[in-house]
DNA sequence: AACTATTTATAAGA
DNA sequence: TTCTTATAAATAGTT
């Protein structure tokens, strides 16, 4: 759609890529919009340059709303905990042409999803927190081997360890974040 | 880009909408597989058709990633600092009758909450990501560390550690999981 | 699902 | 960056 044909594939320039991205980003983003009103839909955009910047767009529905569709859709596919059949013993088949006829029964239903979504969140939280601890346990079991194997070392009385910085969780990060060093042996 | 213009409006034509949604939804997805190789960028597109149904690509990375950074971005742009002064602001106690009196209003009040809730969410995620990294890393370190003992030690090769039943005496590391640290051995 | 006349997006250049 | 314009690509209406 220009003045030649390009290949797709990676843009070797640094500066055409730059531009292209940034071209190219504008189209999307404005075809997701026409896409939006032609066809009475949502639409989201999130795109996230080489350089790690963000940009969204949302058209039809506010991003959130769209995000939370996704959750919902996702764990509804993967199944977790068995949702989607209880969502279906809540609302069999039969009865939802009934049931939707009227206001409350839609907000019933809300309730319901919002419910759902509540225990998908849960869930996501729980597993962090597993494997938080699982992480945690195992950090302690190397602590305690690396002492034994400490007290045995062969290292002398002139070798010594030397703790340096602060390294931890509580560092303001965001994405800059650090690769640890490694441990270096020096003589 | 077809026999004829048109304008960008709602297809009154619910067949020529759907058909319309299903050709350019095809058209951005592609679109946003392009743009992700060319520009060596992550794209994610969700689309919600009028009855509901989901879409969704994710290229250059999974949906998953993209999706958690567009929250932390979000989270940072809006800084989760200060969210009960935000609630407050959002809805002054003064104006909280008058407001409360239309429809549009709740609505409105209900998108912002929404906002701040899925900023507060974002946040509790960025954190707990945050810490089972900095928890691997840590891993990492003590491994390391480990090893370098390990083939230092005077403990024959005959001689394995047994990590397990041997705890208590070494738990004297009474401030729990602490920060990492950064070991320097030097000799 | 295909076809194709047109419109639209955009690559290269200024 | 923005604009221009030749050309490639997407797609609206048709089959």
């Amino acid at each position: 759609m220009g003045r030649r044909k390009v290949e797709i594939e990676r843009i070797e320039n640094k500066s055409s890529r730059q531009v292209t991205f940034s071209k190219r980003r504008k189209g999307l983003i404005e075809k997701a919009r026409q896409l939006s009103i032609l066809s009475e839909s949502s639409i989201a955009v999130l795109a996230v340059s080489g350089s790690g910047k963000l940009y969204n767009a949302a058209s039809g529905d506010n991003m959130s709303k769209i995000i939370d569709r996704y959750e919902i859709h996702q764990a509804d596919e993967l199944k977790a905990l068995d949702l989607a059949e209880k969502i279906r013993n809540y609302l069999p088949h039969k009865e939802l042409l009934e049931i939707v006829q009227s206001v409350d029964s839609l907000i019933s239903m809300e309730e319901q999803l919002e419910t759902t979504l509540s225990v998908i969140r849960a869930k996501k939280t729980e597993l962090m927190m597993e494997e938080v601890k699982s992480l945690q346990e195992t950090e302690m079991l190397l602590r305690e081997e690396n002492q034994i194997l400490a007290s045995h070392s062969q290292l002398g009385k002139n070798t010594f360890l030397v703790t340096e910085g602060e390294r931890g969780m509580s560092r303001e990060n965001g994405s800059g974040n650090k690769v640890p060093e490694t441990l270096t042996l020096l003589k």
